[in-house]
DNA sequence: ATGAAAAACTAATAAGCGTTAGTTTTGTAC
DNA sequence: GTACAAAACTAACGCTTATTAGTTTTTCAT
């Protein structure tokens, strides 16, 4: 009767996927259930079983997705030489492009992880302080290199984050704000600062 | 038997909706059951019912407290005489203040209004449209006075709030970042930037 | 066309949920 | 101490949940 369609060049699981990410960012992971999903892909709920191991490892799918991009990111930016100012504004227009392309999955990532179940959340957030400390790497050589202010570097990073990592208030201006128009400005207040 | 112990100065009420900010935080609207809000409670489940409503009362309540302290705020603030930039400042210290003595509840307002029914549901989008839109109207004003660059104020805005929204991030470094280094430098490069 | 594998279906399970009903205990004012 | 109200208790309801079992349909290579 009714197939799951796979997405472009994705198997069916990858289909499935990007369902469930899109309804664990609009309804959050526990008010999500198989039901609702499975409506969404256009089946029933049993057979959601077919392709996937189970509920909590969509979640994981999605998380560790996301984890591993960021993290290939940044390992990329830390091999290719040039001024921490520079690898910074990549670093925050990334994580711009990112949101563009991943909404769901990186909303999710960012609001979710806690449902995940040990080992993997023990992983994830790992990962996560991982990136993070790596970034205060980064800052503290801005400071050494003297291209940076005095200023805290875990505090630094930490704002850098949350500025990014709640981009997603933006996508309800979306329509207002040009991707283009956000990046330049975003990059520049966090680097150059808002007052004149 | 066990008796619901009143917070200082609070009704037993207060003493639940407080707990419940908690495992809220912790565990999200949805994956927090009243049975272990009562076990935190000290409590049977069914016991909760002669002090409140419901589960979903307790996310109001919380939720509105929460927007309306904020709200109180910026009124206090638009009301000062005093530069916009100082205005910002007190704003985002106002923020961080806020963070650290009501981290659970201002958590919960930030992550799980989504499970609130209308209509308290669309009475707290709008109001934080509301303090969102007058935050740009703040900016507008100190563009046009010159006190800030001349930067799209909606983006500025988006940025200090998922700052300033994102600092939950924060508590995990509590310990070694006192909260005026916090402060300061936040401020500071909101508003200064980051590069020397 | 045929047979095997993939993937859908229906039915049912056990567990957990918020909440209600009805009863008993506790605290308080006279 | 007695009575009244507040607040606890136990038991249970109806509903939803993720998931499994077992069966039927579809797909596809030969």
């Amino acid at each position: 009767m009714a197939k799951i369609k796979a997405v472009a060049n994705g198997s069916k699981k990858d289909a499935i996927v990007k369902k469930a990410a899109g309804l664990f960012r609009q309804k959050g992971f526990k008010a999500t259930s198989m039901r609702e999903l499975a409506e969404k892909v256009g089946v029933e709920a049993p057979s959601l079983y077919n392709h996937i191991g189970g509920k909590s490892e969509l979640l994981q799918l999605i998380c560790f997705q996301v984890a591993n991009e960021f993290t290939l990111h940044l390992q990329q930016l830390e091999e290719t030489p040039q001024t921490v100012v520079k690898k910074l504004d990549q670093l925050i227009r990334f994580h711009i492009k990112m949101m563009l392309q991943s909404y769901d999955e990186l909303y999710v990532a960012n609001h979710e992880w806690k449902h995940l179940e040990d080992p993997y959340l023990s992983n994830f957030l790992s990962q996560r302080k991982l990136y993070e400390s790596r970034m205060v790497q980064l800052v503290k050589e801005g400071v050494k290199q003297k291209e940076l202010k005095n200023i805290h570097p875990y505090v630094a990073v930490l704002t850098i984050l949350s500025a990014v990592r709640g981009l997603e208030f933006w996508q309800r201006h979306k329509k207002d704000i040009p991707a283009d128009v956000l990046e330049n400005n975003m990059v520049n207040q966090l680097l150059n600062g808002l007052i004149k």
